[in-house]
DNA sequence: GTCTATAGGTTGATAGAC
DNA sequence: GTCTATCAACCTATAGAC
């Protein structure tokens, strides 16, 4: 069983199912023109509302953005977890790594408003709330963290490789695919199973391969 | 020998270096903070000048905006190009690509305004400047796409990976990289290297790689 | 809860003196 | 070429009616 209501975090829909709306309408619009350009007169004109009445169910625009950006990295990060889950956890730690791509980037391009959305607007966002988002992100970060640890510790990744950079790479190749997907041709899954093969083989046929020490015996 | 001055494209240096001045100030200020977020008034103290003096050397926001996103994607071509050249033309098609690479990133994350400001931009400015931007970085995508060409007519690109999506992929990562570099720990050449050993061998050690058809002998 | 009306501030751009 | 001064447009946020 999951959760009834991914967007909300306090109590469900009786009251405030109109904050919800105006959080999906303002993701849209902030994906669109980012931060500062979006105005809340077209946020709230998205939403069915004026532009006043935004300020019942938030402070401010900087409240609503962060409350966006909030739910932009919880939602891509649930999506990379679930998919993670649904393993069953006998496969091996790059599985792991390769499925929680499969899941962050499907939520990324396929149902992305929030997290584009949140991604767009990082360095337009008023300092405090930069501050505060960039700590969010980290600790999802983290959770990827363990991931390749787990796959060093199992042997699944060289010792010449920095796990550290190595993520923030192959996790850069994700972020900047809403950029180019609209013109692709691919599906998440098919661009997540290029990354697998080349983080298991590289590029080039086997017969080409580099193989530094012994490599006849065994 | 080189182009005597990277920034500019009509007559040198006597009316209007006062140009280069204001664009090297819009670059840096637009990297803080975006297209919208920017004021000419800002941009102008920057240059040491009062806002309505730009508009003698830009005709209008819009305009300089074009102009920094112009020198943008030229200077990390040109980057690249000239570390391409400077192989000397006897190493392999891998090579190129990890040259070009090289030469990117080091434009992208060590002289950085110009490109991060283009980068930041893209989604904020009005379309009929995105749209002809779009049209030169394509461009630039096409010379890249050239190289993997080259790569796999030279046999050092198995014919499961989807050319186009592998390009947008390491591409992506490269562009992604300005927004975590500050706190990494790795210089752009190490993480291009980072780069290579995946595309040239993969991450696991060679006892663990899968080879599929015939690998003993030859 | 949502509306209308508006205060208060900032912006891109122009005009004209020097 | 650069300055000062200013206009018109737009924005966030608030106040008060309903």
């Amino acid at each position: 069983m999951e959760a009834p209501n991914p967007v909300s975090e306090n109590s469900d829909s009786k009251s405030s199912r109109t904050r919800q709306r105006i959080l999906k309408a303002a993701a849209g619009i902030f994906r669109q023109q980012g931060y500062t350009s979006a105005s809340l007169r077209e946020i709230a004109e998205s939403a069915g509302m004026q532009a006043g009445s935004l300020y019942y169910h938030f402070d401010s625009k900087e409240d609503l953005a962060e409350a966006v950006m909030d739910e932009g990295v919880a939602a891509a990060r649930r999506s990379a977890e679930q998919a993670l889950a649904a393993l069953g956890g006998g496969e091996d730690a790059l599985s792991a790594i390769e499925a929680a791509f499969r899941g962050h980037l499907a939520y990324l391009l396929e149902e992305s408003d929030f997290a584009v959305a949140t991604l767009r607007m990082l360095h337009q966002t008023p300092e405090a709330i930069r501050k505060r988002h960039t700590r969010k992100q980290r600790q999802f970060g983290q959770f990827y963290a363990g991931l390749f640890k787990q796959a060093r510790r199992d042997g699944l990744i060289r010792d010449d490789f920095d796990l550290s950079a190595l993520r923030m790479l192959l996790l850069g190749a994700l972020n900047w695919s809403p950029e180019w997907f609209d013109e692709g041709r691919l599906t998440a899954e098919q661009l997540v199973h290029q990354l697998s093969m080349m983080m298991r083989n590289g590029l080039m046929p086997p017969r080409l391969r580099v193989v530094p020490g012994a490599a006849t015996a065994r």
